[in-house]
DNA sequence: AGAAATTTGTTATTTTTTTCACACTGTTAG
DNA sequence: CTAACAGTGTGAAAAAAATAACAAATTTCT
């Protein structure tokens, strides 16, 4: 397989997860076009996905759910896992700690860091909290990977660096304040405000065309 | 002006906010190729998006930051203001009241909701909790257009549904269950999970082409 | 058994988004 | 004054993503 689109690669991603929702509920097959209603795409969407990463489906009876979510796993989690951390303790990062608390998953949060001694070795959903200034020595240590940014947006900038001074992998930033890394570390920036003005103009626009 | 590009509108809020920044350091003048580093795109892609919405820079200077700001207010704010709803007082419903607490903006979060009875009747950043089950009182009253859906995935479906039928025109979904809407309401989903496992996927991708 | 219906897999097409290439124009240096 | 430079604006091309169209295969119906 050479280069699945970024598209795609979101795409499975959400799609196991609808699987696996399919799974507990004891169903062993799904049609392309239940899974496109699920994800508000077209089925033609959800096939063609399929067929980029080889999965074939049973004529009739649509894909196999229990094998669907194997091949996925196979092709977008890397085989050790990944250990995870998250900066910033606030309401976001515990936020975050709740929703990965308990999911199986090959993505492990092993360690938080915050900057408040309030916070610094207590423990949230079974993951430790560090003192920011140690990220340097619990990175490597732990073999952290990923960092999702979830401090306040004038921390932005110093804590990047940080984390790519401590040697991470990938960040995912969740501060309104765009960062900077070198290229070999994956960046993902994710900004709330954006995607609100976002819904707000399509309202607009709606309600304009309405008239 | 006919139709902006989806991924124009994101990137124009996204200029906005580098902008104000910019303004407040007292910058009058920015290059494209400087808001395109801040943002990680090609300055061609800014000169472009500013093409579109009809801004033109002055030569050698670059773009007026104040007129630009305005401009781009014009283009995607909407004239009255628009007000929002939080629903689901958990962390992130939190961390998202404290990131709009005090923006100047025409995205007014006006009410929040939740089932929890400790803290419906509460105000937080100026912001009151109202029972979730007034959603079909407060939200037509208060004219609240947009909804922002914190609460937790088991309750997502039905959360959706009371917001629809309480007439929201917009709902911004936080919950990583997938939704759905009538046509006539803009929906825009989010899903933390997945964008954790898009840079894991890409760091996994990064240390393989490293071999 | 044959026809109708349904669903996959894939090629071709269209649409959307990004990038290239370059004309144009002030500005600065010599 | 002129040449080199550094920026903008934009048509054209390329790349990425989505959609359409349809063959093939299996099930169901009659």
């Amino acid at each position: 397989m050479k280069h699945l689109p970024h598209k795609t690669i979101e795409r499975l991603s959400q799609y196991r997860r609808a699987l696996l929702i399919c799974l507990d509920k004891g169903q062993t097959h799904i049609y392309s076009h239940e899974i496109a209603k699920i994800q508000h795409i077209t089925a033609v969407q959800v096939r063609r996905d399929l067929m980029l990463i080889g999965y074939t489906g049973t004529l009739r009876k649509g894909y196999n759910v229990k094998e669907l979510i194997e091949l996925i796993g196979e092709i977008i989690d890397s085989q050790e896992g990944i250990n995870v951390a998250i900066i910033g303790m606030g309401n976001l990062g515990r936020a975050l700690i709740n929703y990965f608390a308990g999911k199986r998953s090959h993505l492990k949060i092993v360690a938080s860091f915050d900057i408040n001694p309030d916070k610094i070795g207590n423990t949230m959903s079974g993951v430790p909290c560090f003192s920011s200034d140690d990220m340097g020595k619990i990175i490597p240590e732990k073999n952290i990977k990923v960092g999702i940014m979830t401090v306040p947006a004038e921390f932005a900038s110093q804590t990047t660096d940080a984390l790519v001074k401590a040697g991470i992998k990938g960040i995912l930033n969740y501060t309104p304040k765009p960062v900077t890394v070198p290229k070999e570390v994956y960046l993902e920036e994710y900004d709330m405000i954006t995607s609100l003005e976002k819904v707000a103009f399509y309202v607009k626009l709606n309600e304009k065309e309405e008239e």
